[in-house]
DNA sequence: TCTGGCACTCGGTAGGATTGAGTGCCAGAA
DNA sequence: TTCTGGCACTCAATCCTACCGAGTGCCAGA
């Protein structure tokens, strides 16, 4: 949780004081509830600001001047703007999710049964249904598990298939082309050696190979490397999204509801930006911020799927940049830590 | 093809003639390609009606009376009904996907690389990619393939995962839960017996078990029966959505974009619809006559896929009334019939 | 039976007046 | 100095009206 700054009164930013603050509160939670500019009026009326209407615009025209209000023309209220929303999220907007909603998500996450892909797959549709937001997780395909079994079959042609059946009764499979003949016998021997080098290791864990060159070692030789490429290179990421419907409630144009969809088909896009987030230790990015233009009337919350101290993935939520940031930000921790705390268990099992 | 009814002069039906029937064409492509309503002047100038603008109003009066179309109000031309579209669909459409297209579809196809779901995947979203409307593949999870070799895992708590490498590559698993216990000993064997019974067949495939009751053949027979039962059940059948992005395109509320996003996430909606349909021998459902709701302003085109003579999935594409439904008809053959072709090698070669 | 002519209808657009939410500013109170 | 009530001002949104023209239905004559 350490990730993200406290709730406190306003550090001593030289444009923000106690009553500036709550003015800015007042004005994105309006917004984000009503989707209209908001007036002196809507705000003196809100609890917690005793100021006079009038008292209020002054400062309304105090925030405009450092950026973090725009009006969109002279007779309306004030609307927030990137920055308005950025300084809500890190310093004022700590928002909570009910605690039955709460409990929803985290009873849900602990009952959930099945494949590690459907577990996603129902989550990430569960999460999206509690925020109302379309929801994506980003996790990895299998879990620290060992090793059960190991197969190899030959398919001919130099081809070789290798089945590993991992602890967690997930099947793995992958196929090695190789630049040599070899007989049943080789494939029967190699399999027995194969079985012995991994049963019981992780497929990330990296070891000697014996170095004997009889076709059989050879083989295995082959095997091991291909097995640990794989689990290096993919770590077999899944992705999913949960209520792609959700993303024609979320904005208000066909136009940008295309674009969203558009970005959520191509997995990789999302993928890459929720890594990027991650790295720049940001949970919220707000509108242009991230600087792609299709999501640029967007606002992105993730958190990091964090298991046993490794990253191993992400949980995000897609919205307009008047989303419920607190709620959100929330949500998306739940179900980080949720799931990272299941599947740590199931990876310890293994 | 003999499902589609073929092109030609209108049958005798008492309230169609040669040139309503003209007249009905002009206005249904016209809408198709405006969205607006459709004039005797817009008629009158399309190719290939000879009659004056006066002439054709009186046949507009004659179709609308019938039922065929409608006018949005007085001083309006006028825009199809679902009877309209109907009668189009089945009498008059039948457009043709240009050949470049045809050609584009036909060799992607055939080229497309990698496992069975990812093709599946590649070849929903190319469909849409050149019919510009969201596309759906309905398809067996595995082919006809031969089982190639199988394993037994023992988990313990008498639970034993059954691997089943295929001919095709893949590797199938599923659980068994025993009420007795079992040893190593007694796996092994089992394995043994079960490669023995297993090997070459094809999970659809019945055959009388040896009526042996140690606990080596319980097992088999357990495991059998198990495979057996996951074969009919489900025939591991697999859902693709390709070009979600494009329902924004093709609607142009966002109330029924969001409606049909809904509904192509639940796949199984979609999936049953479209078996509906092909049960009914349809290949085109306009409006509401399939009956469901939610997708009353779309049209749905769907081909089936046919593996060697058997029923194995379908090829749809969804879009709204207006569809182009020639192209999307065309398209949708096209695909189903190379897929199939495809699969069918596939499943041959297993 | 077809066609040109004609009066008629009515949605869409454009211009103009009205409204009211909300502002900025200022002078006086605290 | 800071706050507040008052007041004139602005301008999007709304409503109204007039007008235009695409398109119609009907009819009389070819």
């Amino acid at each position: 949780m350490s990730r993200r700054a406290p709730l406190n009164t306003p550090e001593s930013a030289d444009d923000m004081d106690v009553r500036k603050a709550a003015v800015l509160a007042a004005v994105v939670t309006a917004h984000i509830d009503t989707a209209h500019p908001v007036g002196s009026q809507t705000i003196h009326d809100s609890a917690g600001i005793s100021a006079s209407p009038a008292t209020i615009r002054s400062e309304l025209v105090a925030l405009e001047r450092s950026g973090y209000l725009q009006q969109p023309h002279t007779s309306a209220g004030r609307v927030p703007t990137e920055k308005g929303y950025r300084y809500f999220v890190d310093h004022l907007g700590r928002g909570k999710l009910s605690p039955p909603k709460v409990q929803q998500l985290s009873s849900f996450i602990g009952s959930v049964q099945g494949e590690l892909k459907s577990v996603y797959e129902q989550i990430s549709t569960k999460l999206s249904d509690v925020t109302r937001y379309p929801a994506v997780i980003v996790g990895p395909g299998h879990i620290n598990t060992t090793v059960r079994d190991a197969h190899l079959v030959d398919f001919g042609q130099r081809r070789i298939l290798i089945v590993l059946t991992m602890s967690d009764m997930d099947v793995q499979k992958l196929t090695v082309s190789l630049d040599f003949d070899v007989t049943t016998q080789d494939v029967t021997e190699a399999a027995q050696q194969l079985k012995a080098l991994l049963i019981g290791t992780t497929v990330r864990d990296r070891f000697e190979l014996p170095a004997v060159s009889t076709t059989p070692a050879r083989l295995v030789r082959h095997a091991v490397e291909a097995i640990w490429s794989e689990a290096g290179e993919t770590e077999g990421e899944q992705v999913f999204v949960g209520g792609t419907a959700k993303v024609a409630d979320s904005f208000d144009t066909l136009e940008t509801t295309r674009q969203v969809l558009d970005v959520l088909e191509k997995q990789l896009v999302i993928v890459s930006l929720f890594k990027d987030l991650l790295q720049r230790g940001a949970s919220v990015s707000i509108g242009s911020e991230h600087g792609y233009l299709p999501l640029a009337e967007c606002a992105v919350v993730v958190a990091p799927l964090t298991i046993d101290g490794q990253s191993a993935g992400a949980v995000g939520l897609l919205g307009p940049t008047r989303m419920k940031y607190g709620e959100a930000i929330a949500a998306a921790d739940v179900v980080s830590e949720q799931l990272a705390g299941r599947l740590s268990v199931e990876a310890q099992r293994g």
